[in-house]
DNA sequence: CTGAAAGCGCTTACAG
DNA sequence: CTGAAAGCGCTTACAG
């Protein structure tokens, strides 16, 4: 029975431990999945057949035979900024225990491509999908509605939005920190936010900050908002820009605290002192808040937790065949040393 | 014949497209895997139906069939640090171009978890697995030979490894840091390295400054290289106790740039003005070492190239069955802002 | 150039 | 409690 060891692939078989355990394949496969159903000396003899092969099943014919998928996918813009890098480390570990792999590819903020990769990652057999905020063409939710796949989008919470969501509520965050920055006696505020075209999260951004400064009776004039690529350079190029259409600015409201960053870095190469001679306030509240100096007043949202919950949600919808259930996560404000109170 | 609708999994199936065509599965198969060997004819009766049914092959169904694998796995420490993040997101993004995926799992630095993880991504049929460094049990590199799948490791190149590597040599590059180092004229250097167990990277590192210092005639004391968990607030501490150590010291080599932050961030801190009263060299050159300020003086590797050269060798050994080519990547060193000239 | 058939490594009704 | 057999969605010698 060692006799024709010349077989190229090493892999161990399910038939083999079958043979060597002297039971069928059925046997051998139940005790994986159904070792209740197993007399305890059949289970010994599977478990020794088993370890002395060093068998381990094949998850992708597994998946196939079972109708029971072993991979999700997730489509994030950007592994860039780490909030979603580690949304996704945290779905991943917390998935992987559960013996579901995740697939991940990164639109690198071309939301053309992502129909593509919804297309592709649904052609690897995923059994879920994760995507971010809620602002894609129609027919990406119903290409993956039609293929009968849950999913669920994350990093945003829309009211509005009729997709099953894990996220947070970004207008009302930016509204919040507008009210901080509010009560801390500015009135005359620029906005450096992020590109707002197919991106839910920056629309929600500044459509906040500019309504909670509605609300306050100080409207934001339109020149004072500036969209921008999330890149240092860009808002330290838009703070400049800022700062000449209206050198009066005691508060630069940024969309991320990569933005902020910019921002910061440009101001203090004019020799503007932060925060004493103009605030800046970020969002996303990742390691870099911080690391600068000085430290970044901004919005604190759980990313890691938010990852564990959208994995959680879609593996439950995957296995018990249940709706993916919305959740909506709490977000809050970190008042650090970039926001200073005047008057 | 489209009368019986109702079966669940609305997935279009090979034999549907078959069927649609009026050809067997076989030439539906052919015009996915062998297009010249059909007639003209037959290629557009099948297109049409493929459009018609808007079919899309299960690629893990294929791999299993055609023994050809349609996923490769990488493992790395931390999606924290972008260089890994980024790394694999080239790898991930020329992959999938050529229909193969890739499966991403971190170990946070707990390289006890690494072997389980590779067990887990061969379970789940990866064709290739790409891991970082040389650093590990036998058993783990053992395992994966006798499963016989491709490998690499990455961001190392070590001459005494025999593990095919898409690396550099980090010996070197520090060397070459502290080269420049004592060119600027410092000899009182403070070394803030990764913890060395089970990290080639963090290890070679320190190696390579320590003996770039020792050739030139100034060996650094044992008490003033210090080895911390790659997070700001760890170097901060370091960094006070250096400075502790030795008030002298004129700069501080950091193993890497989120080190370089935390140190730079303390020293400022203390009111040290940098680079004029303390040096700080950065290792990694991510986006953050220019967004600090002053801006870091470190080491530029090519993280996204490395990513994809991995990629590409762990592809042609996939389909070509060819050797894993090893590959010496090039590192350079970014003079910005925080290396000073001195004396 | 094309099809019938066996097979990839599993799972799961169906019998017994 | 266990096995024989069909089947998951593909590919690929083998014939013709």
């Amino acid at each position: 029975m060692d006799v024709d060891e010349p077989k190229k692939s090493a892999r161990v078989t399910l038939l083999d431990v079958a043979t060597a355990a002297r039971v069928s394949t059925a046997t051998v496969s139940r005790y994986f999945n159904n070792r209740d159903a197993l007399r305890p000396e059949t289970i010994i003899q599977v478990e020794q057949a088993i370890n002395a092969l060093g068998y381990y099943p094949d998850l992708n014919a597994r998946a196939l035979a079972s109708r029971r998928p072993s991979t999700l996918g997730a489509i994030i813009p950007t592994t860039e900024n780490a909030i979603f890098a580690e949304g996704v480390e945290s779905m991943q570990s917390w998935l992987m225990a559960r013996d579901i792999m995740l697939m991940t590819v990164s639109t690198r903020y071309q939301s053309e491509v992502e129909f593509e990769q919804v297309r592709r990652l649904v052609a690897h057999g995923v059994g879920g999908l994760m995507l971010i905020g809620n602002a894609r063409p129609e027919e990406t939710i119903e290409f993956i509605r039609t293929h009968n796949i849950p999913f669920c989008t994350a990093w945003s919470f829309q009211s509005e939005s009729d997709n099953p969501q894990i996220g947070f509520n970004n207008f009302a965050a930016a509204y919040k920190m507008g009210k901080r920055i509010i009560q801390a006696g500015h009135t005359a505020i620029g906005v450096i936010g992020g590109i707002t075209q197919h991106n839910d999260r920056a629309t929600d951004r500044i459509r906040g900050i500019s309504q909670c400064f509605s609300d306050h009776g100080f409207p934001i004039p339109e020149d004072l908002i500036i969209e921008t690529p999330y890149q240092p350079e860009e808002s330290a190029t838009a703070l400049d820009e800022l700062l000449t259409r209206n050198p009066d600015l005691t508060v630069i409201f940024c969309g991320n605290d990569v933005l902020a960053a910019g921002a910061l870095h440009r101001a203090q190469d004019r020799g503007v002192d932060v925060p004493r001679q103009l605030s800046i306030t970020g969002f996303d509240d990742i390691a870099l808040a911080k690391i600068l100096q000085p430290q970044l007043t901004t919005v604190h949202l759980p990313h890691r937790f938010m990852g564990e919950m959208a994995a959680q949600a879609l593996y439950d919808a995957v296995i018990n065949n249940e709706p993916v259930k919305s959740l909506e996560m709490p977000f809050s404000i970190r008042d650090r040393g970039t926001l200073a109170v005047i008057n």
